[in-house]
Formats: C-alpha cells, structure tokens, sequence
DNA sequence: CCAAAAGTGTTTCATTTACACCCATGT
DNA sequence: ACATGGGTGTAAATGAAACACTTTTGG
C-alpha cells in the first residue's frame, strides 16, 4: 500500500448573522437572522489553485487524527473548536489529480467570539454553509460534497445540549437556542413548545441569573447539562461524548 | 507523513441460530433463537499471534476503499457481503505495536445461505456477537471495541427495510423480519405493534406469496421497498443508499 | 377438534402540535 | 401606556403500547 498519503479536513461550523438570500428583489430589507458559517482557506498552489477548500492538512506519524485536525485547523485559521468528531473518511483512487490521497474528515462547532478571532484575508474567509456555491463558485476537490454530508449529518444528530454549549457560550437563553436550531433545521420552531421540549429532555437547566438590557423582559439564562456518567446518549460506548476542546 | 500504514476491517454480521446462554443451570433445554453472528480470522503472526481479530487486510494503491475491504474479505472468509457501509476510522498512534496503523472500518451485512459457504476451520470461524469475550477470549488490537461500536451503530439505525433484505432474502415473512429486529435489539417485539410499523412504514411491501409447510396458518410475504429516488430515507446526499453487493 | 401462529380491532396512554393568553421590562 | 419578546396553559391531533379477539392452517 505504498503510494499513499492520509490527510485529515474540518468542517467546522459557527453561528454567524448574516442576511439570507430571498427570491424577492435585492432592494429587500437584509434579514439579520443567525445562519451556520464555515472557514475556507484559498488554495496557493495546483491542483485546484485558487479555489477555496476546507481547512486541512497531512497527518504526521505520531499524532492521533483528532489531534492532527486541530493542529491543521489552527495553522489555517487559528480556530481551535470547542467541539470535534469525526464524520468520514474519504478515499476514491481519483479525489485529487496529484495521486491518491484519503481524507479523514472531521466536523468541529466553535461559538462566534472566537469565530471572530480569525485573521480574514485574501486567503481565508467564511461562506454561509447552504449557498456556498453562490458565494464563493465551486469548492476544491470533492469539498462541496463533505460540506453537504457534513449539514445533513448535523441536522440528522441535533441534541438540545451538544450544540448548544458549543455554538453559544456557557449560559444561554431558550429563544437564542431555538435561534440556533432554526438555523439547523432551516424552519421555525414554535417558541413555547421548543421550551417545553428541551427543558424536558434534561439537557439544559436553568440558572439563576437573567439577561437584563433588553428592550423587554428579561429572559432567563440556562446551561447545557452533560449527560451522566452511566447513559451514553446517542454516543458510541467507547466514547461517551464528543471530543471537546 | 510517512512510515504509515492504512488497512481496512469489516464487521461483518449475519443472523444464525445459536442457544443463548441462560442464567439458569447448563440443563436448562437450548433456547435455539437466532443471535446476530460474525466472522473472525485468527492471525498466524506477530503481533497478537494466534489471537483471534477481524476479517481484513492493506489497502492498494488504486482501489476503492469499499473495494479493499470487499477484497480482504474474500480473501479471507470467501463472504461477499450483500451490504456494506462505512463505520469508522480508527487511527490511534499505539493501536499496533508495529508501528502507525490507520484502519477504515466497514460494516456488512449477508444472508444465512451465504454464510453457511464460509468454510469454518482451524483458523476461520464464527463467534456469537454478544458474547464474544467468553467465545473466543480477547480479540487483537482494539477489534473488540470496534464491535462493540459497530452492534451500537446497528441498533441506533435499524429501520425495517435496510436490514431485512440483507440478512433475509428477498422475501420475508414479518414475523422473520420481526426476529431480526428483536435479534438486534435484544428484547421481545409485540407481533401486532410491529406489524403495524413496519407496514405504515412503507419500507416493505406484501407480495402475492404466501409461506407453506408450517404447522399453522400461512404466512404473507413480503419485499423490502427501497426508498425512492428523491427521498434519501436516512442516507446522505451524495449517497441516497448503501453500497450494494 | 385442537394447537399454534397469522392477522385485525380497540382501548389507553404519552407525546407533539397549535394557539390563546398573561408577564415583565425599556422606551 | 404600549410594544416586544419571555413564559404558561390548554385542548386537539398524532402516534406508541397493551391486549383481546378472529382466522387459517397442520396434526
């Protein structure tokens, strides 16, 4: 099996605002609602020289692959994920031009202020996850590909806590999860019933503190409750929870 | 990242009958269900040498991965699976004492007949799949981990048309289907409940057959559906269904 | 006729959905 | 005061579980 490199990418995610595309005219009031955004990297050299591609790189000898997506991720972008796992691996003989080449690709969430810690240049940005062939034209290699299974794979494994304390901070109010499960699934969710729903599944609790400033009343902040020792929910037995950062 | 070395394993599961080990005395009248089985081969070198491990092998330069592990498993079990899927990828520096071992793990599913060719011998043989420790002791390398996650896996996804016509035949009864679920999912299934579901499902179908020979009333068989084109029932976008035999 | 499994109907319970309504705060 | 979003109540609809019952074969 000579004649072979193994190479590890990310999809990582962030809840970022950014105005949706309406079929309405361009002269429609821009639509400030949170939508899921992910970083690319441009491509310097061939094949597939200046095309964006997902952050990535090759995995040395001794580092595990979770370990090689983080270090690969931060030399790109500078993000370090506050949550990782891994979603395919990768490895059609003809996936890239210069020989054959499998990529172990992983998925990683991280919340908007360190989102908006990355250095934006010539070279890196970030693109709308569901219209990034609008945004930016046609990804590197089988990119456009991963991200889609990557989206489909979120949307299929929501779980009330997970995302919650890795794309919002610590304490977080119901209506911003709820923002960011309608960014998620792309519809809305009926704000009393969502309430009922994950407060019921355990996930989250409340807190005693309250979000003061806004224009109404304050609304109560929560956390994100792991799950327990004993039931691995919705997680291999060998691993009772995501790789966190 | 050189001096790194990338295999495949497969997992491979089929539905045989076996008495399942009761809490009561070893007299106690063999309760003769069908338990979900795997194939294992044992290793003939260091490492783990005579230890028993999962049907495998490297992976060549210009093969699908999905193709390697098709070929591996011919190689050593004879089995050409009529389903096969991607289950993990296992890369830990230390998984093998001889150095960097990357190991894409499938997993697939055959029909009784099929594995009734498998020719069983000193180092060729099946093991029941959840009870392995005590079958055959500790597997090599980290294999025991690895079904442990793919029986998780399995039982997280089962949905009624998949399974049955892969470790079925094409036609069934419902009450074979509903014994590979209850296989699968370790408990008794109510025979009117599941009738219900699996037929509102959509996923199988009754044909104009009927079972004969039994000491009872004839059974209806029935033909698992296959999701149509548009919708990918549980499937990713760039693959609306599983690799097939 | 009897046993045994196929297949149907019905009742009950839990969960989801829809939507009306009250509460607390900044302007 | 009033607009705005936070938070609660409730009733209808849907779906899952439990179980009694009828049907059809082989012996």
């Amino acid at each position: 099996m000579a004649d072979l490199e193994l190479a590890v990418s990310t999809v990582i995610l962030a809840l970022l605002p950014g105005s949706c595309p309406t079929a309405a005219g361009a002269g429609s009031p821009a639509d400030e609602s949170l939508r899921l955004h992910l970083p690319l990297v441009r491509r310097t050299r061939e094949p597939f020289a200046q095309r964006w591609a997902l952050p990535g790189g090759w995995v040395t000898p001794d580092e595990r692959l979770s370990a090689a997506a983080r270090r690969t991720l931060e030399e790109t972008t500078a993000l370090r994920p506050s949550y990782l796992e891994q979603l395919y691996t990768f490895g059609a003989p003809r996936r890239s031009p210069t020989g054959r080449v499998v990529s172990v690709v992983y998925t990683a969430l991280v919340r908007a202020p360190e989102a908006a810690d990355v250095e934006v240049g010539e070279n890196v940005r970030w693109a709308p996850a569901d219209t990034l062939a609008e945004t930016v034209g046609d990804l590197a290699f089988d990119h456009a590909e991963i991200v889609d299974y990557a989206l489909w794979r979120l949307r299929t494994k929501v779980s009330y806590a997970a995302i919650a304390q890795h794309l919002l901070g610590e304490l977080f109010t119901l209506a911003e999860l709820r923002h960011v499960h309608e960014a998620v699934l792309g519809k809305p969710l009926d704000p009393a019933n969502f309430r009922r729903t994950a407060v019921a599944s355990g996930s989250v609790e409340a807190t005693e503190h309250v979000q003061t400033g806004a224009a109404h009343r304050p609304a109560r902040l929560y956390r994100a409750v792991l799950p327990p020792g004993g039931a691995t929910g919705g997680y291999p037995p060998w691993q009772s929870r995501p790789e966190l950062g």
